[in-house]
DNA sequence: CACTCATTGTTGAAAGATCAACTATCATCG
DNA sequence: CGATGATAGTTGATCTTTCAACAATGAGTG
């Protein structure tokens, strides 16, 4: 029945195992209750406004968003119907394939996004950069990748590029230059 | 008003927090599936059964099981009761401290966890053990103990400390070597 | 002993996530 | 062109999580 006994975690993997599940169970809570405090907004609604504020004409079709946000598209729908009542996004057809609707950030979407942006990497400051060094960003990184390539054999995810950079002007993650554009 | 430029992340440190995020939100949901199709549990409650399972005479106080698991207390009591429900578990007061609610797991639990934990063992490996060298391994529990160290400053966790290892015969993990005792 | 406060845990309502339909559009092929 | 199947997205039911009360016990203090 058995094959010659599943092969089980060694100490070290299982020690390392154990933080990584308490980061993946504690992480998400700390960086909501932050993003609830100061902006009502989960930290899925944030990172939803903030892949919108990167994209060209703050524009993406829903399925992109998607799969920039790392999430199922039904998730997705109903997160933007809410913050589409808060008046934070819009929704509306594309006139070239009538299957997919474009979400554009709002004016007062990307107001929010830029008034919250320094408090929520403030956080993630303090919660992971402000403790590794610069060997272990590299490291952690290099891991995280290892894993995502398990998780996402196909490649469908943006994560795994390393084109999210471009996206973004170096150092200014994420604001885009043209603040005051219409 | 800003104080002067909130401190950006780095383009390297943006990459790894962009896949850090990307596997904080997919590893749970690999997970969660497949202890759902093949034991009909969430990772979490899967968690409550294992450690549960590695606790002398297989019982802890409420308190105790949601500090070891990383959850609120009410999310554990709600979680109980579901897992009491389908005889997974059983609860009862403390004879000495009478506020303290004592969980046990049951026969049934028992063997549900024996049962469910070689093919859990065979995904965690898949998805992220199979993908890292040993010494990825040291800095994954570098740094996920560094991270944690932010998330509990106050050290209530037990991932934080080493100590872990102690409930667990060194090379099986989630099986305490009484298989057969009724 | 009575009062107060902290600890432990449960509960119910509200918010959020998941899953399985379902609609609508497009693409392919006979 | 019509049929088939794939793609894109929404919706509603169900389950889970969260949050704010609440109850009950214990500990400390005058």
């Amino acid at each position: 029945m058995t094959a010659e006994d599943p092969r089980w975690l060694s100490p070290g993997e299982l020690r390392a195992w154990t933080r990584l599940e308490a980061v993946a169970e504690l992480l998400p809570v700390a960086l909501d209750q932050q993003l609830q405090r100061d902006a009502s907004l989960s930290h899925y609604d944030y990172l939803v406004l903030a892949k919108l504020s990167e994209a060209p004409g703050r524009t993406l079709a829903m399925s992109q968003l998607a799969a920039a946000t790392n999430a199922s598209l039904p998730r997705l729908s109903h997160v933007a119907a809410r913050l589409e009542d808060r008046g934070l996004l819009g929704r509306r057809r594309s006139p070239e394939d009538r299957r997919t609707t474009l979400a554009t950030l709002t004016e007062s979407g990307w107001r929010t996004v830029q008034a919250t942006a320094p408090g929520h990497v403030a956080q993630v400051r303090r919660l992971v950069f402000d403790r590794l060094s610069a060997e272990q960003v590299d490291q952690l990184d290099q891991i995280a990748l290892a894993v995502l390539t398990a998780l996402d054999p196909d490649g469908r995810l943006e994560a795994r590029c390393t084109a999210t950079q471009e996206a973004v002007a170096p150092g200014r993650p994420h604001t885009p230059e043209g603040a005051g554009s219409q």
